[in-house]
DNA sequence: AGCACGCCGACT
DNA sequence: GTCGGCGTGCTC
């Protein structure tokens, strides 16, 4: 029984039409609408594609006006029913249109472009104003090519009959197709055919006896060519006379690194590596939800665990999602997870063009992929029965995608594997905060990997004083340790790893005698350099204080801000190393597409003695002789007005130390800071990452921050700064009067970039016990906002990861 | 978002 | 008087 109504999502991203509006499906497409597909709809004076969420046969409310869908996008809907649940309640989670959310959840490509086809009637008249439409006579163009004044006067010309406009929605992508033959199954046509040739027929006779061979089998056209050693004038005769039949084949556009793999074999696991192995393995066989967090240090396996898990779960036939960061998901990497996948692997990272992105995707949705590998946005994968989900440092916050909708890519994987009762693995040598504590409260199940594979140990870590370093010496980034160390290895022709930290890059204070950066009094964080107003100011509470050119701890007047980039350094290097080779990575530099792979490359044939680079050197590389690392600068995440400062800075040194003596040799790490007895740093120095769990756990349940508390940050912004700040005081008031009173409000205060095109930032910190109880207060909150007049604006996040 | 409606100031 | 500026409200 075909259902007469349908509820479509219509693609306009506003929060006044954040919701269904029915359509009639007409009599002609009753057998095709579905849902999970997209449809063009009339709305209001437009035509938009939309998405077919729910069908019914409940007629509305007579007091409106229902219009039919005019079309349907789709043979076969683009999303089941888990990616429509999923994005609902995503929707809602992370406060988002759900529009928006689904076009999130699917690739690029199949977002619609709205264009539209002018033809010029015979009573078109041409003078001043419309000449430029005289060139754009049957022309598809799109609206945005016009101004206004021109928009006007298209729509006035269109009402006077004076010409058409024709409006086109499409795939921003099409599917690309490739000339394709099928051979006849007709076999007596074909005999019949031999019998009748010429004799000096030699190339058709040859095409004759290859199709007898391959009756009804479909060729591509180079195929073809390549097997029969024919000309496609040859081919072109056999269509003519019905041997052949010209098809248009799918043509996959296949990112080159997965297509000719060379297999590998595994390794064996050591009893952790198996233990941990036989558990996940155990959840998976019962088809239990069961969240684990696999915590191993640098170097011992955790990637075994999660290929051969993996190949388990493939074998057992079900298939398997495998997160990563963009950072991590280097061509080392990918060739590794094809080497054990082959062709049944599909990956998806920033590198891929749109088009094969969307050919990656449609190869998951038809189920000829097994195994999916790649960054945040895969999680949306249209994999069916999926037995294992793993998440790779999981601690990492690219997973939270940085703009709207501000999801969680871990979140969504254990929302999903619970979906598919499936086990979850999150991995990491410093797991988060917030996962640790939950295996500490049994709700994640803890896996821990101690060892080191093969005999490696993990490195001694030096930690140098550059307070003392730097007294009296020109500035420098090398302390003479440092430099010694750089020296040794570059004799020993071992090769160095150097960390230009540039979180928290340039916007603190610090004392370059002593280390001191100042904090301000309410909530003990590290204040924000605003040059523009030359002032410091805190970014939770909004205190403020002038920049100080004495400092208040040592009197030194060498009080100032901190930052420098890797390309200063590579000078420095330069001046002081002339003979080393260095490769610099940073966002500059591996801009272009394929230059990271080249860099990493010819640093791996050692064509270079040193590695210089930011965050990005110090995920997943394995290079064998890189014997010693050095971390130019420790503190500068400490600087940052945030909670996570220590939690940030602990694991990039520890990730980063794991770049070294990954091969025979010993490694040794240098870290260069100002605050030498931080905990941080003196935890990270020690391996000791459960020491700084117990240690950091403490100050967040003293500073009342997660994982104690959870939390919303409310982003408020005009182009005005009086307006933005006077409208967040009226919310921070209104939230006072209407929160519960154990809520815990901080701000309303600047944003640490308090402007940003064009615009200016507020923002207001909610810290509440219970994770959803604000959300209709918070919903109410949007509502309001939307009231206002002017461009003031309201964000919400939940759970932030960042504060900029 | 985009489009119409409607209300005000600047012109042929 | 009308044209066109933009603020406001609606789209099944």
């Amino acid at each position: 029984m075909n259902s007469s109504y349908a509820q479509v999502i219509v693609d306009v991203p506003t929060q006044q039409t954040n919701q269904p509006y029915t359509y009639a499906i007409p009599t002609d497409l009753l057998d095709l609408v579905q849902v999970g597909m997209r449809v063009k709809v009339p709305f209001g004076k437009r035509d938009l594609m939309g998405f077919v969420v729910d069908l019914t046969d409940q007629k509305p409310a007579d007091n409106v006006q229902i219009k039919a869908i005019q079309s349907v996008m789709d043979l076969v809907p683009v999303l089941n029913a888990e990616l429509l649940a999923l994005s609902a309640q995503l929707a809602q989670d992370v406060f988002a249109f759900r529009i928006s959310v689904l076009k999130t959840i699917l690739p690029n490509a199949l977002s619609a472009t709205y264009q539209y086809l002018i033809q010029l009637q015979p009573t078109f008249r041409l003078n001043d104003d419309s000449q430029f439409l005289q060139a754009l006579d049957q022309q598809v163009v799109q609206l945005t090519d016009f101004t206004s004044r021109q928009r006007r006067l298209i729509s006035t010309l269109h009402q006077q009959g004076q010409l058409t406009v024709e409006m086109l929605i499409q795939d921003r992508l099409g599917v690309k197709t490739q000339r394709a033959y099928q051979i006849t199954a007709d076999d007596d046509l074909l005999v019949q055919a031999q019998q009748q040739l010429r004799a000096n027929a030699h190339q058709q006779a040859q095409l004759l006896a290859f199709a007898r061979q391959n009756l009804g089998q479909v060729f591509t056209q180079k195929e073809l060519v390549e097997m029969t050693d024919l000309s496609s004038a040859t081919l072109r005769a056999g269509v003519s006379k019905e041997w052949l039949q010209v098809l248009a084949v799918e043509k996959l556009r296949r990112p080159l690194e997965t297509l000719n793999p060379d297999r590998e074999a595994n390794l064996t696991l050591n009893d952790q590596q198996k233990q941990a192995f036989e558990q996940i393995i155990t959840a998976h066989q019962s088809h239990t939800y069961q969240p684990f967090l696999l915590e191993g240090i640098t170097g011992s396996g955790k990637t075994e665990v999660y290929l051969q898990a993996a190949q388990q779960v493939v074998q057992d036939g079900r298939t398997v999602l495998f997160l990563v960061p963009e950072i991590a998901l280097t061509p080392q990497m990918i060739r590794r997870v094809s080497a054990r996948f082959g062709p049944s692997v599909a990956v998806l990272h920033s590198g891929l063009s749109e088009g094969e992105r969307y050919d990656e995707w449609r190869r998951i949705q038809r189920g000829d992929v097994k195994v999916v590998v790649g960054a945040r946005s895969a999680v949306f994968a249209p994999l069916t029965n999926i037995g294992l989900i793993i998440v790779d440092e999981e601690h990492e916050v690219s997973y939270q995608q940085q703009d709207n909708p501000r999801y969680n890519a871990r979140q969504v994987a254990l929302w999903r594997g619970e979906y598919h009762q499936a086990p979850v693995i999150l991995g990491s040598a410093t797991p988060s905060l917030e996962s640790r504590a939950r295996a500490q409260k049994g709700l994640y199940q803890l896996l821990m990997l101690t060892k080191r594979a093969g005999d490696a140990h993990l490195p001694t870590v030096q930690v140098v004083d550059m307070r003392e370093s730097l007294a009296g010496s020109q500035e420098t980034n090398f302390s003479p340790e440092l430099k010694q160390k750089i020296i040794e290895r570059l004799q020993a022709h071992q090769q160095v790893v150097l960390l230009l930290n540039r979180r928290g890059f340039s916007s603190f204070v610090m004392c370059r005698d002593c280390g001191y950066v100042p904090r301000d009094p309410n909530c003990n964080l590290a204040m924000t350099l605003h040059l523009d107003s030359h002032c410091l100011k805190c970014h939770y509470c909004g205190y403020q204080t002038a920049i100080p050119h004495r400092c208040p701890q040592c009197q030194s007047n060498r009080i100032r801000y901190y930052g420098t980039g890797t390309e200063k350094v590579a000078m420095e290097l330069e001046k002081i190393l002339p003979e080393a080779r260095v490769i610099r990575l940073d966002q500059d530099t591996t801009r272009k597409k394929g230059s990271l792979a080249k860099a990493l490359q010819d640093f791996g044939q050692q064509k270079a003695d040193i590695l210089l680079g930011t965050q990005m050197v110090a995920k997943g590389l394995d290079f064998p002789n890189v014997t010693l690392v050095g971390v130019l600068n420790a503190d500068t995440a400490l600087g940052l007005p945030d909670f996570h400062a220590s939690e940030r800075t602990f694991q990039l040194l520890t990730q980063v130390s794991g770049r070294a003596g990954r091969g025979q040799t010993a490694g040794e790490v240098v870290v260069q800071t100002f605050n030498p007895e931080h905990y941080a740093i003196t935890f990270a120095q020690k391996h000791d990452y459960e020491g700084f769990y117990r240690y950091e756990m403490r100050l967040r349940q003293i500073g009342q921050y997660p994982p104690y508390y959870y939390t919303i940050q409310i982003q408020t912004s005009d182009l005005d700064e009086n307006v933005v700040a006077v409208h967040t005081a009226q919310i921070t008031r209104w939230l006072k009067s209407q929160l519960n009173r154990d809520v815990i409000i901080l701000g309303p205060s600047p944003q640490p970039i308090a402007k940003l095109k064009k615009r200016y930032y507020f923002q207001i910190l909610l810290k509440f016990k219970k994770p959803h109880e604000n959300d209709e207060l918070l919903q109410d909150l949007i509502q309001r906002a939307q009231q206002i007049k002017g461009n003031f604006q309201v964000n919400i996040v939940r759970n932030p990861l960042t504060f900029m």
